[in-house]
DNA sequence: TCTTAATATTCCTTTACACGTATATACGTT
DNA sequence: AACGTATATACGTGTAAAGGAATATTAAGA
């Protein structure tokens, strides 16, 4: 059994759980709202699946995903732990959201990060 | 640059960032108290710097990493829109999260989860 | 039963990543 | 300058995971 950060970190796997927080979809829906192939659609809801994200119904063909928000809190429970700094350095924290939505132009590696 | 996603994905990462939630260490401590050889260490502090979660500074031949929790908001954004579940099934997130600290037994693999 | 629709699985290939070993670099001490 | 300590990087290797194409399964409808 994969741990949910392993699951996670898949953009695709993200989205799909993004789209099935608003509400249940089925396989079909999924494939057409995401842009993405059938089986790798089937392939991820099998991931989310054995991962306990993610829990089917049937439907005449169709099986509709809904999801199962539970393992979330693994990571919400992780990330407990550094929330001390939320506080501390607001300020940091909101120019990084507000970084993290615009398009980076490329950066040259190999240098330090460190802004001081 | 790799997603915050990528970067904590891998459980000496966290692992690490865990320790330096605490306090600033040097590349031996945490080798010592990870038990992780010294290349990993650097390895994984590698990534985590390039990624803007570590910071280093220098101390004679030691260097000193701290955290810098900003990009791990995004996860904390990302999280955000399953928090409706948490407050409306509780119940099952309690549980859930009783669970995760057990060592789970042997499960065969291939049956369906849900629990219904 | 034959056919179509919806979903799942298998096989194959490619890529990315983590580790160990070895080596390089940087700083401090004598 | 030589040596030791602390950290970083390079290289080779194994493994796992994601995607596409093809195929299998399951249910509905004629």
């Amino acid at each position: 059994m994969q741990s949910v950060f392993e699951v996670i970190v898949e953009p695709s796997r993200r989205a799909i759980l993004g789209l099935l927080a608003t509400s249940e979809q089925s396989v079909g829906e999924i494939e057409t709202r995401l842009h993405m192939s059938q089986p790798a659609v089937s392939k991820h809801l099998r991931v989310l699946r054995d991962a306990g994200l993610v829990q089917s119904r049937v439907d005449a063909q169709r099986r509709l995903y809904r999801i199962r928000p539970e393992p979330l809190a693994e990571v919400d429970v992780w990330l407990s732990q550094f929330r001390q700094f939320w506080s501390t350095h607001l300020d940091a924290l909101e120019r990084h959201l507000d970084q993290m939505s615009i398009d980076v132009p490329h950066k040259s590696k190999g240098e330090n990060d460190d802004p001081k």
